[in-house]
DNA sequence: CCAAAACCATAGTTTTTCTATGGTTATTTA
DNA sequence: TAAATAACCATAGAAAAACTATGGTTTTGG
């Protein structure tokens, strides 16, 4: 029987211990599992790294959000499955997210393009023994509440570039209207108009940056 | 308990047949099921629109294509989507697609959000009774195979506007591009300046409409 | 082989989006 | 509370993108 070797990096180690645990328990039909675990952001980089030259995983677990969000160099999954697509893209990739960054979902489809999506209040033994036949069969797997994410935001016409993504997402750490133009390569009256079109695109017309930021989460678009 | 009410729009009446039984032979928790029937999109729209003044359906099945494809007037299930959500937005809505028009997928999404979306070689009692516990309780449900379309879709970053989808559409039921200026306010090198575009987009530099047409199809985009 | 269609290229026009600038209003802070 | 700072708004002009008109070349189909 084949087994199947799972790296799963999360800086909660006892998250890890749990699907480790249950994963190696399930009786698949077609295979075992080997779940190997990665607790920091450069822990699992060096894996991945290490993984080109020695034997692949077959599977990656990636939990979105690896460092504290205030950190100033946000370190994330995202950026350890873009990593991973392009030196070990046969590996399969699966995220796991809190609900609280699940609106990443529409970037992370975008540039990782997963084969699992899974947040994390819906995960069990039930709906990891699912998702791994899934994966490995047809893929690909996403949990409810990811799918009401991806509804919501394809659902939406709207037309978003990645100016506008880069603005509403420095609007939403804090970044000062004026500060953003060191970030994004427009004049500042450039990014007051954007900003102006996003809210009538939001209707928040008359609100402030709380209330746009607020709709662009809740429409999936940062 | 309560009686979910169902219309189901097909024109294969054995098809609806085989939902009205294994729906209304199922044990629901919550509810019993009551399943009318519609074989021909006149019917269905007329059904609909009654509704409205007397007592509404709880859910809609709907067949995305209702007419043999090459009709002069193609009448669909989306259209009859699209009349449903404005007139009795409450009804929850599920399409039932044919393999081979899946790719409208993306549109339907658009324009209908449905609740649910079943290829119908994925339908059987077992994912049917999954399917109304899910809209009743969570939506959205979608079938393997739709989320297969809804994967490739999202994961592209390609933004293609109303009228090159147009494009792509008149191409794929044999337009000739000069012919397509009739249907598309742009000159006839503003279209071939689009095709050339979207070949390039779409990485068939070199090659016929044919190809195109299906890469476009495969992205998930017509 | 011929005619139709597809394809390509260029110049000029229109439309859109950007910048520069400066003024007004709101918010923060010393 | 006064001063400073940021946000917001408006306009003119520049730059970029997309479109049209035109005419030529290549490909395709009968």
């Amino acid at each position: 029987m084949k087994t199947i070797r799972i790296l799963a990096v999360d800086d909660h180690e006892m998250i890890m211990m749990g699907y480790k645990y249950i994963l190696e328990d399930i009786n698949f039909n077609d295979f075992t599992i080997h779940v190997e675990t990665a607790n920091t952001f450069e822990l699992g980089k060096r894996k991945i790294e290490d993984s080109v030259t020695s034997f692949k995983y077959d599977v990656l677990f990636l939990d979105v959000q690896l460092t504290p969000p205030r950190d100033t160099l946000p370190q994330t999954g995202e950026e350890l499955g873009i990593l991973a697509r392009k030196i070990i893209p046969d590996t399969k990739i699966v995220f796991l997210s809190s609900f609280s960054d699940n609106y990443r979902i529409n970037s992370i489809l975008k540039s990782v393009n997963p084969e699992g999506y899974m947040v994390k209040t819906e995960i069990d033994s039930h709906t990891l023994e699912a998702m791994m036949n899934t994966i490995m069969t047809s893929p690909p797997y996403y949990t409810n509440k990811a799918l009401i994410a991806i509804r919501a935001s394809m659902a939406s016409n709207v037309v978003i570039d990645e100016n506008d993504k880069k603005i509403l997402y420095y609007l939403s750490i804090g970044t000062k209207t004026k500060d953003i133009v060191a970030h994004v390569s427009l004049s500042l009256p450039g990014i007051e108009n954007r900003k102006r079109q996003l809210r009538s695109i939001f209707n928040v017309e008359k609100q402030n940056d709380q209330a746009l930021i607020r709709e662009a989460k809740n429409r999936g678009f940062i």
